[in-house]
Parts: structure tokens; sequence; C-alpha cells
DNA sequence: CTAGAGTGTGACCGACAAGTCACATGCTGC
DNA sequence: GCAGCATGTGACTTGTCGGTCACACTCTAG
């Protein structure tokens, strides 16, 4: 996803001071969060930051342009943040294949409560229409997929899941199910999803989510976890 | 859902002859299988259909009113069409719970192989953007998770479910994961997405899809079950 | 034959979008 | 001070949309 990608808009964006820069992309974040991508619009933003029409395309090719680079930067900023978190950690202990996923678990929690909007827009890039949905839905797949999937292979290796265990199979049960906690999450606890997507701070009931955690890391240690263990 | 909604239309629309009432409904189901909500247009339905802008308007209040009614009735062909199968069973043996949930992955995928279309509304319904997205999502979802909700109530009280197993993860984990077979079936089965939102008849490696359902009934049992069955 | 209700019509309107371009401004090296 | 390049500008073009409306047609009741 990354590597040839991340930076689409001309130089000229580049060369701009970090305060204009930044003021730029954070209103196209904010944008794009709260509009799928016909709904976007590049006048507004472009009125918002107060600068012209024609400065934004010495900036960007189009909007495909802008779309693709928030994209990206949402989907790279993700990476770091669970990169950062595992970094941070003190215990060094290897977990086991149930404690590591509901870790993650936890992270992705943590990232779309730190960066509602990114998460809106990696949300939406997944589903909603787009000229390049095609392109992106697939990236941002396999950026997804491809860690749970080794996860699940080394978890089959080492004995934690049921050598018979389709990893194909099991990883989209967990990647859907992680994916669609969102919409479960605030609905069993009843949360003003509204509120969610706005707002960074956010105080979750820890406590429920950690409870829905439990439930769910049963289930499916019950469910792939191999019987000897 | 269907109760006081089905039929939004104005009178007009309904003493049209069968067969120009058919032709609008198709093209409008086309359209809007093909474009999410704002995407579908109005103007290209009335072209196709060789009406007149004007008449349209005659026929629904606004897009919103052709909108609803489409997915209002995709919903309730979906559900007569699950009854219809039930009612069509030879045997009349029940099933328990994970028999039971087998079929109904069974009839969801025939009903998207039957009706691409509609369940292409359906799916759009539920997560791209509209004027009337809340709405749509909840009574959808509401109608989705009601019988299965009741299907898991009634597995606990019966004992093919674990008795401390939460009856709204569970109905979450299996919702979420019969929705989107519908990525993982075509993936697995390296089948071309596209041409399942085309055509009507599409041959499906049955086998293929029926060993999915063995693996992913396989994980739900072990983790939902009764220990003592 | 005619009055008038119901139906059909498509040019038209206002809104808004993405993207362009001729021109203005600022900035640097000479 | 000035040539010339990079950057900034916003009115404008082109396009599409949802929705309207004054008018035409049709068909039935009297």
């Amino acid at each position: 996803m990354l590597h040839s990608a991340v930076l689409m808009p001309k130089p000229t964006f580049f060369n701009l001071s970090e305060k204009k820069r930044q003021k730029i992309t954070d209103l196209a974040i904010s944008e794009f969060a709260s509009a799928d991508y016909d709904n976007a619009s590049i006048s507004n933003i472009v009125k918002q930051a107060k600068i012209a029409k024609g400065s934004f395309y010495q900036y960007f090719e189009d909007k495909k342009d802008l779309y693709l680079y928030l994209v990206d930067s949402a989907s790279v900023q993700r990476i770091d943040f669970i990169e950062a978190a595992r970094k941070a950690e003190k215990s060094k202990q290897k977990r086991d294949f149930f404690r590591e996923l509901r870790w993650r678990f936890g992270i992705s929690i943590q990232f779309s409560l730190h960066h509602p909007q990114l998460t809106q827009i990696i949300n939406r890039a997944a589903y909603s229409d787009s000229p390049v949905k095609k392109e992106v839905f697939q990236r941002l797949q396999a950026a997804y997929k491809k860690p749970i999937h080794d996860l699940v292979e080394r978890g089959i290796a080492n004995g934690d899941l049921r050598a018979d265990l389709d990893p194909d199979l099991a990883t989209f049960m967990i990647l859907t199910t992680a994916d669609n906690l969102r919409y479960f999450i605030p609905e069993k606890l009843e949360i003003d999803t509204e509120a969610l997507t706005e707002s960074a701070e956010i105080v979750l009931d820890m406590q429920g989510v950690e409870r829905i955690f439990d439930g769910l890391i049963q289930v499916l240690e019950r469910g792939m976890g191999s019987t000897t263990a």
C-alpha cells in the first residue's frame, strides 16, 4: 500500500509551510470523514481552508489524487499506531494466539477512539462507492488480512489452533467479526454512534468492552482452538 | 418494515398497466443496484423507460420515495423467498440449532444468486450513504437480526447452545459472518465478483460452498454449542 | 359534442460539482 | 531595478442532477 503510493500529491504541496499543509490536510480529512467520495466537496474544502480552487489543483492532480493520499495516509497512521503500541509494551513475553488476538482487538478500538475521522475514512474507503473503490478495497483488504492470516498460520503451526482449521476461513471470521465490532459495541453499550465519529474524546465503558472481548474470544477459542491445549 | 410502508408510490403508479409498471420497476432496480443512492439517476431511469420526467413525478413523490419503495420491496421479496423455500421442504423434522443455521446460510446464498440486483440494493442500503440511511439501516438490521436472535434464544433454551452464551453476542457473530460471506465465498472460490451482481444465471461451485459452510458451522458449533450435546 | 378530470410531456430552473485558465502577485538571481 | 519563474487566484466552463410547470392529450360522463 504505502511504498510507491504514499506521496501522490504534487511537489508543490510539500513545499507548503507545515502549517498550511496541515490545515488543508485536516480539513480534507474532516470532509472525507463526514461524506463519502461523491459527496465530499473540493469546493467546500478550499472554502474552509481559504485557498483558491486553482491553488488546490496546484497541489493535487484531481479529487482522486487527494482521496488516495488521505486513504493511504490514514492507513499508514493506523499501522504506525499499532506499531507504537506494541513497542510501548513492557512485557516481552509472547502471548498465545488468542491473547494476541485480544490485544489486537483492543488496539483497534483504541485507534478508532483516538482517530475517529481517520477510522471513518478507512471504513468508508472499503465499502462506499468511488472511482477507485476496487483498488482501494483490495489494498486495504490485503493490508488488514495479511497480518491476521500470518498469525493464524503461526497459530496452527504452534498448536494454538486446530490443525484441520482452514486458515482462510479462520482469517475471514476473525477479520469480519473484528471489523463489525464497530457496530456491535456501541449498540450493546448503548452509545450514541454520532458522537463516536466526531469528538476525539470519548469515554467508553471499558469494562463493557472487555466483557464483549471475553465473550468473543471465548467463542473463537472454543471454536478454533486445539482441544489438547 | 413492511406493514405501513410497502406502497409508498402514489396511486397513479398502481393504476399503470402491469407491463409499464414492471418496466419502470425493473429499470429502477437495475439503476439502484448498479449505483448507490446519490449516483443512481432518475434522469437515466426515465430515459431508459422512455417516459417523461414529469410522468415519473406523477408516480413517485421524489427520489427517496422510489428508493424506499425499492428497498422495502427487495426486503419483502427476500422474506417471501425464504418462506417459500421453507414451505417447499418435505421433511417436517425439526433441525437442531446448527443445522437450522446452515440451512439459512444456504437459502441466503440461493436468494442472492437468484436475485443479484435485489441483493445488491439491500447490501447497499445498509452501508452506503443516503438521506435515509439511518432509518433504512435500522429497519433492515431489525429485520435480519430478530429471526436470528429468536433462534439463538431458543437454542439456549433447548440446550443446543451453551447456557452462559450472550445471545446478543452470538447473534452478532452469526449475522456478521453470514453477511460477509458474500465477500469470502467468491474470493475463496476464485469467482469474478462482477459477474455475480449482473447475470441471474451463475453456476456456483456448490461443493465448494458446502465445504465453506461445513468449516463455518464447525467453528460456531464448537464455539457456541453446549458441551454436553 | 363538450366539459373537465386524469394523465403524459419535456423544456426549463436552480443548485452544485470538478476542473480550467488568463491573469496577478511574490520572490530570486542578476 | 528588472527579468522570469513559481505560486496564488477566482470567474468561468461544462456537466449533471432533482424537481417543476405550463401545456397537450385522452377518455369518460352528461
